[in-house]
DNA sequence: CTTCGTGCAAAAAATTTGCATCCGT
DNA sequence: ACGGATGCAAATTTTTTGCACGAAG
């Protein structure tokens, strides 16, 4: 569902939902579990509809990335590989040391490329735990004083 | 020490150590710590020798990125940023969950990014802890047959 | 000496920008 | 109708490549 979910969060900021934008979006949904490039997404979009123009592409995914929707990482031939932030999903949370707060981080840092580097080891990565520690504004402000 | 051991490293692999590859070394060496783009590289080499070029530094960030000596990820801006992997550094394991076999991964998926992340929502970090499970080669096998 | 590495210039690729037009709201 | 979004072409930036020369081992 995070199809409607990304449609809804980007009306929610004023934009507006051109042909364009929902085809991109498409497909950046159905490549959500692994990296997309720039030229990819293209032919993809323009399987969809031939007119569309890779000014468009970045420009959407520029305008993604302002609204954090998307991740990006460098591919292994240096192109630049893209890929949803899926807000739904597996996340971590960061614990404050002084207040016990938790945060939920709608992120998870053990990208592909861990993957990968954990599988040229021979290692099947099957789940992850991740604890992140820090102080939250407020303890932080009292430790200073 | 991680100067004089990528020097090491590059020689075994036969290569040759150049005074502008001692120079790119050195200053990723300096860098350790943070991401440094191309431009940024370059600048930089250029204050040790202004002869250096561009290309020197394409080619040098080539070569360690084909040794996996270097880790790359995209700036808020868009442009490539690099950093070596320190190898004795803070460093992470991968659990067996059938032998209960322990491998280092010389790598921290606790990217500046996942740092920025955190700040922007008031969170200072200041530790992680992330444990990786899966199963190895050998443990792989057994579970199948 | 023998190759690898470098610099330079040119080519190619990737990304951005200006502007007229189009089309969601 | 208004203002954001798009397409197109041109400009800019980034990265790659070919080649001759210099220098490391």
């Amino acid at each position: 569902m995070i199809f409607k979910e990304l449609i809804d969060r980007l009306k929610e900021k004023g934009c507006r939902m051109t042909p364009q934008r929902t085809i991109i979006i498409g497909i950046l949904t159905d490549h959500q579990y692994e990296l997309i490039s720039v030229e990819t997404l293209l032919i993809e979009a323009k399987k969809v509809n031939p007119a569309i123009n890779a000014t468009t592409i970045y420009r959407n995914l520029e305008l993604l990335d302002e609204l954090n929707l998307i991740y990006s990482q460098n591919g292994k031939d240096g192109s630049k590989l893209f890929k949803l932030v899926c807000h739904n999903a597996h996340h971590h949370h960061i614990i404050c040391k002084g207040c016990g707060k938790m945060l939920p981080i709608d992120f998870c840092p053990v990208a592909p490329q861990l993957v990968q580097m954990v599988a040229d080891k021979g290692f099947t990565l099957e789940e992850h735990h991740l604890e992140l520690y820090g102080y939250c504004s407020d303890c932080q402000k009292k430790k200073t004083t």
